[in-house]
Order: C-alpha cells, then sequence, then structure tokens
DNA sequence: CGCTATTTGAGGTACGCCCCTCATGTCAAC
DNA sequence: GTTGACATGAGGGGCGTACCTCAAATAGCG
C-alpha cells in the first residue's frame, strides 16, 4: 500500500491504459474526456482498462494540460448586513488563493431586494468568460427565468444561502432555513424551561430564508411544546433601527415574554435596545449569524445562542460544486451540506 | 479582473519573473524553492518581481514537476469505538480521492492505551517512504519523545483529536477540550435550569481529552452555576459494560439527578441502561461525537445534546497541514480550526 | 594581481494529460 | 466498385514548474 515517486508501482498513466486496452492513446483520451466517435465496445475496452489498473487521472496534470482557467462569479445583494460582508470578505480572500489552482472568483453587488439587477447581472454574462455563477438573491420567477437561461447557455447556476425553488439551479449552497428555525426552537424551548412566551422578530417578507425560519420556529412549538406562545412582531425590513423602536412597546404589550428569537438580519437593533433597557428576568435571545457584533452580543450576554451557517465553507461549498460541475467529476454531498451552527459563550470559535 | 484562458493577461509565470528581474530562470527557480546559493540582493530583485507580477505558482504544474507522490500515514488506536472508526472510514475514503492529487492516505492501528506501540509505529518509519504522520495517541513522555525523533528525522508530525503538550507536535488538528466540557456545561445549564445535581460520567484516566473535558465542565459550574451539584462516576474506562452496571447504583445514591454529561467514549452503556429503564424525570443527557448509534439516541429522545467534531474535517484539516507542511506553503488557520459543534434533534445532519 | 569560492546563466528533460491534425482502416449504402 | 460516414491509430505540441548539469561570470580575499 506504500507508494513513492522513486519506487515501482507508480500510478497508471494513460499510456498504460491504452497499452492494457489494446487501442492507441487517442482512443484513450476520447473515452476520458467523453468525446465522440468511439465505438461502444472499445468504450468498454478502456473503462475495463481504467478498472483494472485503478487509473485516476491526475488531477494537476489535466488541469494544467487544459490549459484554463475557470472564471467564477458571485452575484451578492449589496448591503452593510454584517453576513453578506462575510461573504464579500471569504470571496475575495479565497478567490486570492484558488489562483494558484487556476481559478478566478470576481463579484458583483447588486442591490437588495431587486430581482430585476440580478436577472441583468444574469443576462449580462458572456459564456466564454465566466464558467459558473453562484447567486445569492431573491425567489422569484424573473430570477428563476434568468437562471435557466444562463445554465441553458451552458454556464452552471448555484443557488447561495437561499434556494431557488423547483431546482432552479445546478445546486443550492446552504442551510435548510425551516430546519434552522426548528433547531432555535428546540434549544429556545430547552433554554426557557419549556414553557411561556416568546417572541419573534422578522424580516422582510421578500426574503425566503427569513419566513422559512419563522415557520419552522413555530412549527416546532406547536408541535411540541404546547405549553409555549409565540408572538411575532410586525416586519422588521432588516432595518435595525425600526426594529429597536417597536420593541419597547411589544416589551409593553407583553409584558411576560421569556425568550426572543431574531430569525432576520436585525440584529443590531435588538442588541441596541437591549444593551440599554434590560427586560427583567432577562429573556434568552438566540440570533441568527456569527458576526462581529452578535458575537459581542453573545460575549458579553445579551444573546444567549447564535444558530449561523459558516461563510467560509459556503463559499468554498458553491466553488467546488462549480469547479465539479465543470470537470464533470464526482462530488462528496457529505462535504458539501452546510453544518448549522450552534454557538453559545463558550464553543464560540477565535478569531 | 475577468480573466481567461484564450485572453490576454495571462497569469505571469516563472519566465516572466526572469525577464522582468532581470536574471536567469535557474536563479528565478533558486529563489522560489529557497536553493542555496543566491544573494540577498538578488533574492530581492526576485522577489520584488514577484510581488510586482503578482506571480502565484502554478499549483498543478508543481505538483506534476515534483514527480512524487506524498504518502501519509494515520496512527489511530484499533478500537471499536464509533469515533475512532469514523476517523478510519474517512482516512480510507478520502484516501481514495487524494490519488488525484498525489497524496496517499495508509493507517496503521496501534493497540489503544499502548505508547509503546504508538513509540515503535513511529520509529519504524523510515523518511522517504512517508511524508507525514497524523497521530491520536496518549500524551505520554514516552510518545512525545518519538515525536521529537519522527520530526527530527524530517518527518512533520500532527497530533489528532488529542494534543501532545508542550507543542511536540508541529500542529494539533482538534478540539480543545476543555472548551468543550465548558460547552456542555454551559448547555446543561441552560436545559435544567440553573440548578440541581448532574453526573459527569468519565472514562480512562489515561485519555488526556477525557480528563479535560471533565475539568472544563466541572470549571463552569464552579464558575457560573453555584446551585448546581456535579457528581462524578467512578472511571468508566469506555467499557460501555461496566457503566451499564455501575449506573443504577449511581440513581439510587442520588435520586435527584437532573442531568447527566457523558465525556468519554461510554455512550453504548448510557444508552443501554437509559433505554431499558428511565428515571423519572428524565434527566438531560449530554454526550460526545455524532456516531450512529448517538444519533439514534438523540432522535429517540434519549439524549438531548451531543457535543462533536467533526471526523471529515479532522482529516482533511490533517492533510492539509501535512502538505502545506511539506510544500512550505501558507496555512489558512480559520479553516484549520475544528469546530465545536452542538446537535439538537433538530439540527442533526442527514446521513 | 591572481586565486578560489561563490553566484549566475543557458539549456535541457521530465511530469501526465489535453487537444489537434492527418492518415488509415472498416463497413454500409448506392 | 465507388463513395462517404465513421472508427481508430500515429504523432506531436504545449501547459508551467522542478531539477539537473555544465560553463561562465563575478565577488571576495590576501
Amino acid at each position: 500500500m506504500y507508494r513513492h515517486g522513486l519506487t515501482p508501482d507508480p500510478k497508471p498513466t494513460v499510456n498504460d491504459i491504452a497499452r492494457v486496452a489494446g487501442v492507441s492513446l487517442a482512443t484513450v483520451d476520447r473515452v476520458l474526456n467523453a468525446r465522440p466517435g468511439v465505438r461502444s465496445v472499445t468504450i468498454e475496452r478502456v473503462n475495463k482498462a481504467v478498472a483494472e489498473l485503478g487509473f485516476v487521472r491526475d488531477a494537476a496534470a489535466a488541469s494544467l494540460a487544459r490549459r484554463r482557467f475557470l472564471n467564477l462569479l458571485f452575484i451578492l445583494p449589496k448591503t452593510s448586513n454584517e453576513f453578506v460582508k462575510a461573504l464579500e470578505h471569504q470571496v475575495a480572500e479565497q478567490g486570492i488563493k484558488l489562483l494558484h489552482d487556476r481559478v478566478t472568483l470576481d463579484q458583483h453587488l447588486v442591490p437588495p431586494f431587486d430581482p430585476a439587477a440580478i436577472v441583468k447581472a444574469l443576462d449580462d454574462l458572456q459564456a466564454g468568460l465566466v464558467d459558473g455563477v453562484a447567486v445569492f438573491g431573491p425567489d422569484t420567477d424573473a430570477v428563476k427565468e434568468a437562471v435557466h437561461r444562463t445554465r441553458a447557455r451552458g454556464i452552471p447556476v448555484v443557488a447561495l444561502v437561499a434556494d431557488l425553488s423547483d431546482s432552479a439551479c445546478d445546486f443550492f449552497v446552504g442551510i435548510n432555513n425551516v430546519t434552522a428555525g426548528r433547531t432555535a426552537a428546540e434549544l429556545m424551548a430547552g433554554f426557557i424551561g419549556r414553557r411561556g412566551r416568546v417572541l419573534v422578530i422578522t424580516g422582510s417578507r421578500l426574503a425566503r430564508d427569513h419566513l422559512e425560519r419563522r415557520k419552522g420556529f413555530e412549527a416546532l412549538m406547536t408541535e411540541c411544546h404546547p405549553d409555549i406562545q409565540v408572538v411575532a412582531s410586525p416586519e422588521g425590513r432588516d432595518d435595525p433601527d425600526l426594529i429597536c423602536k417597536m420593541l419597547p412597546e411589544l416589551f409593553e404589550q407583553y409584558p411576560d415574554i421569556r425568550g426572543i428569537y431574531s430569525s432576520a438580519a436585525g440584529n443590531l437593533g435588538l442588541i441596541e435596545h437591549l444593551s440599554t433597557s434590560t427586560p427583567c428576568p432577562k429573556p434568552i435571545v438566540i440570533a441568527h449569524e456569527l458576526t462581529p457584533s452578535s458575537r459581542e452580543a453573545l460575549t458579553s450576554g445579551i444573546f444567549d445562542a447564535i444558530i449561523s451557517q459558516d461563510a467560509g465553507h459556503l463559499v468554498r461549498s458553491a466553488v467546488r460544486l462549480l469547479k465539479a460541475t465543470s470537470d464533470q467529476s464526482p462530488i462528496d454531498q457529505t462535504q458539501e451540506q452546510i453544518r448549522i451552527d450552534i454557538y453559545l459563550k463558550e464553543n464560540m470559535p477565535s478569531l
């Protein structure tokens, strides 16, 4: 089983395949790269030799010989949202490293909640200049149609963070937000002793991911915790100020709130309110996405838990999937599954 | 910023560096690969050109030209422990994929709790046949000395899962177990309402990781939750039967146990006991490592939470670190940090 | 100044694969 | 029997880097 470059038993090459299969190098190449003009019997012969010798195409040599870059584009909403910022940062950072691997990453920031901008961005893509796209955008028909056109032009598309329904894309990279909401609910229920009133702060109606979280949260409470009452805030629109302003009257209306679930991107407003006027007893607060400010809120005890998804993992996974689609190489499903991370004060990763 | 194989503005190559720096290819090569025989002024000139052109070594071409495999070895304890099995499985599985990248993975199973076997395994390594080792073993002086000898022979070593103190290794791949214990304690405290008695089931005294978890668990309770009393079980030796047998008398001795923390590898015994005779009210149970049986216990409600570390991530990280050490390439610390995962029933990953 | 030791240049080969061209072979339909 | 479509063989160039050899230039030294 030991193997070394200077010893015999080297990894078989295409030449070995040709020899064993009794065909020429050209034919092996045609088979390996799924080029036309080979009889199926011959294809079989080559595949058999491949299996026999345990041939694995050398990724380095292949990528070198292919003499091309894989140019990937990330379409992200242009917002000050910390989580999106983290995504941008990851795209930029990993783009640098991926240069080593003949992959380039670009990002295109479009106005948020603006399907038309995404449609335009997708339709403006030139096949040949862009080999794959990752899109974080609203799940509207216009967007889905644009995705469809893009894929029809041979450019693979993955949905990032927010899924596009009806499998409009080649892949979805992100968490199941219904499950994320259920997870928050399970944690909340455990922390508040399975009874009492909890407040859900919702985000924009346009964001499918936020709606799903809320739905999951409420569903689990209904299913498993009849002694917990869920009340929902008016739509927060992901606007910190708006949220900060409407909280006092909510607390007045429901003085017995034992838990708060911030399902959307309004963490900043929530933090601001709670850090100035803490209700007594302090409610259990669960929010989404580990960012600089939510991290601080967790450290200082304003937040009790954070449900999160790793931005680095999201970006890496999107890249791997787009790359695999281009190379027609296999995919490791387990590695591509984005975890729903739970962070408490203690297990928060450093940095 | 767009870049494509068929367009101008190709990635700069070593030839471009040589031209810009006004030196020969050979000199560029000497600098890039840190070979001796170049004046420092010349080194500077080359580095300047590299920076100017934004040269990045083409990983594919480099690995192809280096014409060698990276042979890595994983030394794991031979035990039926499910977590270790998961590690073995990951090593085997990823070994296949890594063949594409000129990396081979082997595993060497040694008797558990047997430092001498690990020492022998390390000392038997032949430099040239093995280019890096990942070790999951006890933190004893004999092992550390063997690691030291191995590294002295030029073979990088990473500690896997259990750290070896005094930075005996090049890297440690795993979680901070004190922090993991604290995390379990924080979760436990929240779930049991911050008061009452909890039982800690410990493992072997030889396993530093288990001791640290228990230490962290007790420390956090002492620091933050004075109303929680921690009682510790006798040593479980990671033996399911032993644990299963001693539980009844523990429950008799402490009928008011509200929570159980299984810090070690004795989950099977705990599950067996709890699934036959459930104390009332059912205590909150937190255990370690997501495995088939702990997963089932979580689903069925026997366990309430699992603290875990991802075996796939551990193996991938160990490989990346050993590879980076061999290639002298940079390391992305944030990617290599192993998370302390918290799984509840709801956010348990599928598969 | 001449001497040696060090530094640099020039050039080549190899890695494993992709992709191209051109010639040759085979078999069917006409 | 000719034609054309298809299947295969033969061969070569190229990707960007590593690593080797040998000669030439230069620096450092007394």
